[in-house]
DNA sequence: TCATTATAGTTTCCAAGTAAACTATAATGA
DNA sequence: TCATTATAGTTTACTTGGAAACTATAATGA
């Protein structure tokens, strides 16, 4: 050996640990929200336009943490499902507008449930002030590495 | 409205702030390794025959929280790398078992070099005792829902 | 013994993402 | 004005994983 530096094991990072929660969590909603027939990303995308009213498909991408051409794809998925409407801008015949459906927005406050539900699952557990240390510490890196998007993948 | 509760945002919930944190320390890490030539999943795929010595595929999917057609395929590209040797188990012509090649031994301090520095970069910043808090917070959940592997994707 | 069942690994088909090329349209500026 | 450049969205080629079918071999038990 070259060097004393012992070889770190995979359980000594803080990282390992935190995706085996957060996927844990992730593929626990996953198989929640396919019971409404939709992925998580499709999720995501729902409830932002449910508040945006309406949105431009990069201005989504740069929101979701995706590329215009997975948002692209998303967006064909959506309105085969009749979850999204696209109209093209008349001002720029470039640009489109994105959103919800009557079915889209209805769906969105059944999957909030799930997504309430899922977290329960995973945290209610945890006393109340320990809940409150982790999204302090998990907002604290969020800030300090400036942790902008939701990358999904 | 048929109810009441409101529909609650993204940011409400910790397994969003997890995924954001976990993710992003997911991303600056596949970045790192891909200098050295690899994915995440292939780091810990090595970094696992290290201790192992050898190793059966159906073990190493079992460990790794993958499928075995997955372990295949990651097999065939690092035996392509030559990181990896394969071979068949005399005792039982289906089982086959896998070991590091020298360079593949070679190349697993400098990776976990590469997680040591990942994990810095993100948890060096907190409190020591914030560390130990979030360290002690996600490995009660681990526990508590029986979290047993690495799920990668 | 040898038909049946189980196991190990591989392969095929599919899903969903990225990067980068591509198409259409708009904006810019010499 | 109109050639050049920028922008919006789509498409293509590729990656990497899962599910399930498939192949080869081993174990079981009537």
């Amino acid at each position: 050996m070259l060097t004393n530096e012992p070889i770190s094991n995979l359980r000594t990072h803080l990282g390992y640990w935190l995706r085996v929660v957060s996927n844990a969590i992730s593929q626990n909603f996953a198989r929640k929200v396919s019971a409404e027939g939709v992925t998580v990303a499709e999720w995501v995308f729902l409830r932002m336009l449910f508040d945006a009213e309406s949105i431009a498909p990069s201005q989504l991408a740069e929101n979701m943490g995706m590329t215009r051409g997975a948002i692209s794809k998303l967006s064909d998925r959506l309105f085969e499902k009749s979850l999204i409407e696209r109209e093209e801008n008349p001002d720029d015949k470039r640009a489109h507008t994105l959103a919800l459906t009557n079915a889209g927005r209805a769906l969105v406050p059944r999957l909030a449930r799930l997504a309430d539900e899922n977290d329960a699952e995973f945290f209610d557990k945890l006393p109340h002030e320990e809940r409150l240390r982790l999204e302090r510490i998990l907002k604290s890196i969020v800030s300090q590495r400036d942790l902008k998007n939701i990358p999904i993948g």
